[in-house]
DNA sequence: AAGTGGTCTAGACCACTAT
DNA sequence: TAGTGGTCTAGACCACTTT
């Protein structure tokens, strides 16, 4: 097919920049412009849709966030091959599943006062020994028991996050950022288990079953431990997708 | 501690934009702008640093796309609270493994054209029975073994890709993004898994050991999958983390 | 009406690379 | 020297929200 010349339309809500992004995008995509080769300057593109070039710097610079391109100053911009080592997972699913309140229901199945064991207190810095609140939490999608959660918080009656977090509804302003939850920031490790008897009989699934422990460590804005913990569930009710390169 | 009023040092490599996201950021997680405060106005900041408007635009565009603000036509910019569901998981210890060349080596088991299973041929829209590539590699890094990798490919000797394919250094490719690979677009799905008899012998690992399974699918700029196969490590060798929230 | 973010211009100057 | 990307200005105009 023919190069159908295309144009900017400045009557369009989708702004100069983002219509420069996506043309570009699908003339990478097309295979019209390959891996290795050089893009128009910037310059050129610039009298090629008439715009002036800070329009046009702005849709490189997406295009390089968007890891599509490099830039060599001095030399020109380049379409990157597909780089796999780049590939980043989301917790789509996950993030689903919270955002869905209509059909899903966190169950607390128990909150305690109780000793911190070596882990915990390593995890959250405090001595082992020391009193921590243990929260353990059933999600329920459709009734159906999808992911156990496991929580260890820093005991502190005058720290305001803890009452936040005992609220079962916490754990959704956790994953949609509503809520303030006092958090500064956190660390997430995803690890493959198995199922311990305990678990398995709360998901509802057999003993040792391939499952996925995402565990997790909270931080205040004094870069305080305040809560360390794990989600787990079972390998065949959640997987982690990524897609890397171009996906139109 | 009082109000340092910073400026912006024009003389430093650092860009001015970089400078104001690095200022605004530090008080965004020194907590002097709490979640839900609002930010200054952007022509606050303006005047504050004496830079001009698309300067300020552009660092407000970099703290969004960090997610450390929302923004609000005619309200303001305001700073999110951590969102757990935003969070991604890199495969940056992988592409440790695959960058660091000198102490790792992909050793290449076996490669031959073979039947395509039910999945396979499922995987790359091809008959069942049609004849694949299939390639089998081990990962070693210090000679330890550390990874399985079990590949098919469509079998189409006028297609290049499968040439460079075959060739052992092209998994470096792939991961590192150099090479020439035609491929356009992938998907990975991370399952947890058990180590069957075969991949712990390769691995040096007990069998039913909990482990990681990295599934793949390539497409070539026809939008035609090539590839599809999985990596195969034990769980203790690899983990998955995230950061989340404001890491300074 | 006043204040906010959002887009865009038409240049300028700089740093770097190639020839 | 000519061409490339990279930063920045000093405004303009628009869309939107609040008062």
């Amino acid at each position: 097919m023919p190069d159908t010349p295309q144009t900017i339309n400045r009557d369009s809500y989708e702004p100069a920049y983002a219509q420069i992004v996506r043309l570009l995008r699908q003339q990478i995509a097309s295979g019209q412009f390959r891996p290795g080769n050089q893009l128009p300057s910037e310059s050129a593109i610039c009298s090629q849709y008439g715009v002036s070039p800070m329009t046009v710097r702005r849709a490189v610079n997406i295009l390089l966030d968007q890891g599509l391109v490099t830039t060599v100053q001095g030399r020109g911009t380049f379409v990157k091959s597909l780089e796999l080592g780049s590939s980043t997972f989301a917790l789509d699913e996950l993030q689903d599943i919270f955002r869905d309140k209509e059909h899903s229901k966190v169950q607390l199945l128990r909150t305690r006062i109780v000793p911190a064991s070596e882990n915990v207190a390593h995890a959250l810095t405090i001595p082992p020994g020391a009193r921590v609140i243990y929260i353990r939490r059933l999600l329920l999608k459709n009734d159906d028991p999808i992911l156990c959660h496991e929580e260890h918080l820093i005991y502190d009656p005058t720290r305001p996050v803890v009452e936040a977090e005992m609220d079962v509804t916490s754990l959704y302003g956790l994953f949609s950022g509503t809520g303030e939850t006092g958090i500064k920031r956190g660390l997430l490790v995803i690890r493959s288990a198995l199922l311990d008897e305990e678990n398995a009989a709360l998901l509802r699934a057999k003993p040792s079953t391939p499952a996925f422990c995402l565990e997790h460590t909270f931080f205040d804005f004094n870069n305080q431990p305040v809560s360390y913990g794990y989600f787990i569930c079972s390998s065949d009710r959640l997987k982690f997708s990524a897609r890397v390169g171009i996906w139109d």
